[in-house]
DNA sequence: CTTTACGGTATCCTTTTTGTGCGTACTTGC
DNA sequence: GCAAGTACGCACAAAAAGGATACCGTAAAG
């Protein structure tokens, strides 16, 4: 999304969720802490460049943790700070209307 | 957003209200139908082109009604259906996270 | 007679986002 | 000794989203 005046918290909330990736990566971080590459495998599909950027993005906006263990070979673990956390019932209500609309299609279709 | 499978629910409803301006439109929407111009004034700086596909989107996936009246000059109202209602959930989730999130973001910067 | 407003469509262009593929430094397993 | 895995960075490319602008037909206002 290019640049814009934010204005409404909704936006704000909005702004740092959107993106490809960032609420599934969100979803199954709510598992536990994971490894940069168990978090890929797991999200099927993303290139690692767009979930480090991603994962960078949230880590940045104080969502997301990032633990180097400066080990080699490299190990990072992403998980949840507590503001991350705190996100749940906002996935929630995601999920719920998703599911609750996802039947409504199927049942339009049989129509 | 390129085209991807999605699987999870969350990822469903994301789809719908991802797009730089649906959110705010629906927020606006919530105080009862609007003429599309109206709409326009108070989003302050989207261009009709954009608003319109907008709105035509989530006229598709049926969160919103469009009411053309055939009048000239022409009179469109645009409404949330109760599907789109029914996001009221969400978007208070969104607005309350947002605002705790400010809040927080202007004690950090007082640091 | 000109301007303004309405609710758009069509075309082109810019910005933003995401993907592709290569390279890296080092270890473990075969 | 060679491949595979780890967690990336980087340059480049593609795709998607959004914006700028012009135009339309009609009518009321000035």
């Amino acid at each position: 999304m290019p640049k814009k005046e934010i204005f409404c918290p909704v936006e704000v909330t909005m702004g740092l969720i959107a993106g490809r990736w960032k609420v599934i990566a969100i979803h199954y971080l709510f598992d536990g802490p994971k490894r940069f590459n168990q978090l890929q495998r797991e999200l099927r599909g993303v290139t690692h460049r767009t979930l480090t950027k991603q994962l960078r993005e949230m880590e940045g906006d104080g969502i997301v943790l990032r633990k180097d263990y400066k080990e080699i070979p490299p190990r990072v673990e992403y998980s949840l700070s507590p503001l991350g956390k705190s996100l749940k019932p906002i996935l929630l209500a995601l999920h719920e209307w998703g599911e609750a609309y996802c039947k409504k299609e199927g049942a339009n279709r049989i129509k």
